[in-house]
DNA sequence: TGTACATCAGTGAACGCGCGTTCACTGATGTAC
DNA sequence: TGTACATCAGTGAACGCGCGTTCACTGATGTAC
């Protein structure tokens, strides 16, 4: 058997990981830089001091949360914008993941958007860190198209990032429309669509 | 003479003026969710009770931020937008408008960067609506253009919310250029063009 | 397997501090006559 | 213009409270022999 973690290694990412969960759900109504170390203890059920046994401050832990919302995010693209057989399949399914993505890890998804402009230095960093990997995958898969014959790598990143805050812009929408109707969700998927085939277009007859 | 304002209220305009100022000057470093009401009195110089004078709490004194923030880039857009030759010119004029406006308010587009998805929920709110009427004003102006031909509201509000949402974007990718070298800058002004092109190519060919 | 010692995640008391809010106040400005 | 009263922006003391951090601790788990 492979190297398994003793009971103690086992406790302690546990309370770990609660600690994560508590202070996600409390960012649903505050951000990282009013979010108090004794709030999430409390939320979690451990003394204080316990905190410092796992991270060592608020900003530390935003830090942590980031690795997790973008390492959950990360292989749902990759699959989304590498499998699809023309330019309407892979919108229609790049947009209709980001809204179950938004669906299944709301509170994710929020933090993201709130932190990423958010009052946090070090977690910001982290998020503008991600968000460049994400450009840098999106443009590898770009490259492969046959359609991006005649683009040189500038302007292959350039089209990367504006897919990639295109899909961030997208997933704020879809979290807007959260608590709304199902007529609103349905509006911000035709619009998402269009903004995508848009530039979509606009990449087709771009210098042609 | 028109009516003049008394002593009184150019005083009480005057502190109301500067505890806007300091809190702006405070937010550069930290969210809203977080700004002390103490923080901000200290700032200015006045009793921390004087704060209740001129404001219900900080939400409330972030909402007046909003007001003043977006004020300010309101009648720029306009301008831009309307008078232009061609599209290459209008986006050329566009990108060095948000490149000066970030030079003279940076604090105020870094505030409505990280207070647009922040954790006060009426700052977010006066935001949407703010950007909302942007949305509806470049609209209007693009409803204007012999290239319109063809689009109906719904077709001409979303190409409005892509173009609002691209400024939005070019705006913050100034500011994080903000503290670097000048090629930063060039860089960002050439990205920023670029994608706003891109997008004008695919209104020309949207559905043509 | 059993024993003796080391490790270390989580505890709980204690600290000094800055917070938001209340209240009665002061004194310059405004107003009525 | 002068006087007597009203208004109200800003004051300063006081309050109870939750904060982050320190420290010595406990006792279950891990390890060496």
């Amino acid at each position: 058997m492979s190297h398994t973690l003793g009971i103690r290694q086992v406790q302690k990412q546990k309370t770990r990981q609660a600690l994560l969960d508590a202070a996600l759900g409390l960012l649903e109504e505050q951000s990282l830089s009013s979010l108090g170390l004794r709030e999430v203890t409390r939320a979690v059920g451990v003394a204080p001091t316990a905190f410092y046994r796992h991270f060592r401050s608020t900003a530390d832990l935003g830090v942590a949360l980031v690795e997790e919302a973008l390492g959950s995010l990360h292989p749902m693209i990759r699959q989304t914008v590498a499998t699809a057989e023309d330019s309407d399949q892979r919108i229609a399914r790049a947009v209709q993941l980001i809204a179950d993505h938004v669906d299944t890890y709301p509170a994710h998804v929020r933090f993201l958007a709130r932190e990423r402009h958010g009052g946090v230095q070090p977690v910001r960093e982290a998020i503008r860190d991600q968000l460049a990997r994400f450009a840098e995958e999106v443009k590898a898969e770009l490259a492969k198209d046959p359609e991006s014959g005649g683009w040189d790598d500038s302007d292959l990143m350039m089209l990367a990032h504006l897919y990639v805050d295109q899909m961030l812009i997208t997933a704020s929408l879809f979290m807007e429309a959260r608590e709304t109707s199902d007529e609103e969700r349905d509006r911000v998927t035709r619009l998402a669509t269009r903004q995508m085939r848009l530039i979509s277009v606009g990449r087709r007859h771009w210098l042609g």
